[in-house]
RNA sequence: CGGGGUGUGGCUCAGCUUGGCUAGAGCGCCUGGUUUGGGACCAGGAGGUCGCAGGUUCGAAUCCUGUCACCCCGACCA
């Protein structure tokens, strides 16, 4: 008992305020070091080698579907932000503005890019002549900037990563494929890769992308009950194409608009990978994306032999594939067991004299902290069978969680006793009806997360008006 | 942008009310040694123009004015 107190001294306990163990465990775990400046951050190594694998499992995902990467510049002169009218006022209270070229002004102000889709429109606008040119499924993997007021890492920074894909087609009906299928590379890169379950389903009119016909979304649900949407993706129809005059000639020898698409996900997904999996001791990373999958942790090192078979024992895993290092500094056992746990590798591997009389090591589960003793000779086929057991435990558990705080309101009681004193999503039906919407964000401070694919029928009428339902909507409290 | 709070070694803070010797502690860091199966111990050492600017005073971390930054709570957002 007096060991498990200690274990968690380090960081504050979820239970008693998730926010700060959120902090917490961003600071201890070495992923960010906070900037001189509000709302930029540095990424350590062990954050920015979270980065990369989700980039690395992403990209792959997206080009099995065709996408290639482009990079447009970071810089957009304002008559070319001005065009679409709704992505301006969307965005103006955020962008940050370029004045000065060294002393001098300039004549038109620039601003950092808060999104590309006008950077895009503007390329494909000379770049498409002709149906034969069509489509174009491009993507960046970039930064952006919005000057937000309350920052919080991976949550909400000014300047964040992310990849935004921009897609144009010849028919309208291509667009919403493309845009329905982005969304399914979301949800499946975060069940298979990150072991966290969403809900698939399109945002209301009032959560839309500004400039958007349609908005795709996936949510994931925090452990303290709060949505996180983790991915999204828009059909633009051929607004865009409008106001940035994308047009091509067709088959029929007509002149016709395009049609847009765009999606991204950004580096908050690393927030939902710490707010689903984390526990009390640190970070939990699933097998497939953490960047270092074993520490071996010598015991009594300084020992003859100890060192070496460590580093036999890591020299073996690596040949087999796995990323694997071992901890030679010479802080205590203890210490480096509570230092892997924080950052979330996912086994470990104690050897000590005892274990190497024996032929023997344990291996410890992050997640589960199940110690498993083991001959060496047979380590790698045993690793090779808990990491992907360990992958779809955490799924597992994740998904038991979603479910579990998942809530059905049939009426209007139920749904005002359930955001009383509730954690989680509840499902509602609703009339469709942008003043409802409102009046339940203001009432009981929730937002539509989305109207997901899956419908249910869960009355007849709407828990805010009463009045007849069109859509049985996810309701919740979002970051 | 409204409400509240905080600025003192890398970190967490004490000192400020009532101005006064050379500005302190714990953690961390460095060196040497002993240790090692759940956050080790001993000894020695380095590190601070007290956010910034001005003012009051013989004297300012401490009092006054201004300013900047950051944090928390609301409204906006990947």
């Amino acid at each position: 008992m007096a060991d498990q107190k200690k274990l968690v001294a380090e960081i504050t306990s979820m239970d008693e305020d998730f926010t700060q163990w959120y902090t917490d465990v961003v600071i201890k775990a070495g992923l960010i070091a906070y900037s001189n400046i509000k709302g930029f951050m540095v990424y350590k190594p062990a954050g920015y080698a979270i980065w990369e694998a989700i980039q690395k499992h992403l990209d792959a995902r997206f080009k099995a579907v065709g996408v290639e990467n482009v990079y447009l510049p970071m810089v957009i002169p304002e008559n070319l932000l001005n065009k679409e009218s709704d992505l301006v006022q969307g965005f103006a209270p955020e962008v940050a503005w370029v004045t000065h070229g060294g002393q001098e002004e300039l004549q038109e102000r620039i601003c950092v890019r808060p999104t590309s889709e006008t950077l895009f429109s503007d390329f494909y606008k000379d770049e498409i002549q002709s149906y034969r040119d069509l489509p174009m499924i491009y993507n960046q993997w970039c930064s952006v900037v919005r000057w937000e007021k309350e920052t919080r890492p991976f949550l909400r920074s000014r300047e964040f990563m992310w990849q935004e894909g921009h897609t144009v087609h010849a028919t309208a009906e291509e667009a919403q494929e493309r845009t329905e299928m982005m969304l399914d590379v979301y949800a499946d890169f975060c069940a298979e890769d990150l072991a966290i379950p969403t809900i698939r389903g399109q945002k209301t009119e009032k959560e839309k992308f500004a400039g958007a016909i349609a908005t795709y979304t996936i949510e994931a649900l925090m452990h303290d009950g709060r949505a996180l949407q983790s991915g999204t993706s828009h059909n633009f129809g051929s607004d865009f194409a409008k106001a940035y005059g994308i047009q091509f000639t067709d088959r029929d020898n007509k002149l016709k608009y395009a049609y847009q698409t765009s999606w991204g996900m950004s580096t908050r997904i690393i927030g939902a990978l710490i707010m689903v999996h984390g526990d009390n001791s640190g970070l939990v990373l699933p097998p497939k994306i953490a960047p270092t999958q074993v520490m071996v942790i010598p015991i009594q090192q300084r020992k003859a032999g100890v060192l070496d078979k460590a580093r036999e024992i890591r020299d073996m895993l690596a040949e087999s594939g796995f990323r694997v290092k071992v901890d030679e500094t010479d802080k205590s056992p203890g210490f480096k067991f509570a230092e892997q746990e924080m950052r979330g590798i996912p086994l470990r591997v104690e050897i000590g004299p005892r274990d190497i009389a024996e032929g023997k090591c344990v291996v410890v589960r992050r997640d589960t902290r199940e110690k498993i003793s083991c001959e060496i000779a047979q380590l790698s086929e045993k690793i090779a069978e808990i990491l992907p057991q360990m992958q779809q435990d955490m799924y597992n558990r994740a998904l038991k969680h979603l479910e579990e705080h998942t809530f059905e309101a049939p009426d209007k009681e139920t749904f005002e006793e359930l955001f009383e004193d509730t954690k989680g999503f509840v499902k509602a039906m609703w009339c469709g009806s942008r003043e409802c919407e409102e009046k339940i964000k203001e009432d009981y401070s929730v937002t539509s997360r989305c109207i997901p694919y899956k419908q249910e029928k869960l009355s007849d009428v709407c828990v805010c008006c009463g009045k007849p339902a069109t859509k049985m909507v996810y309701w919740g409290r979002a970051y």
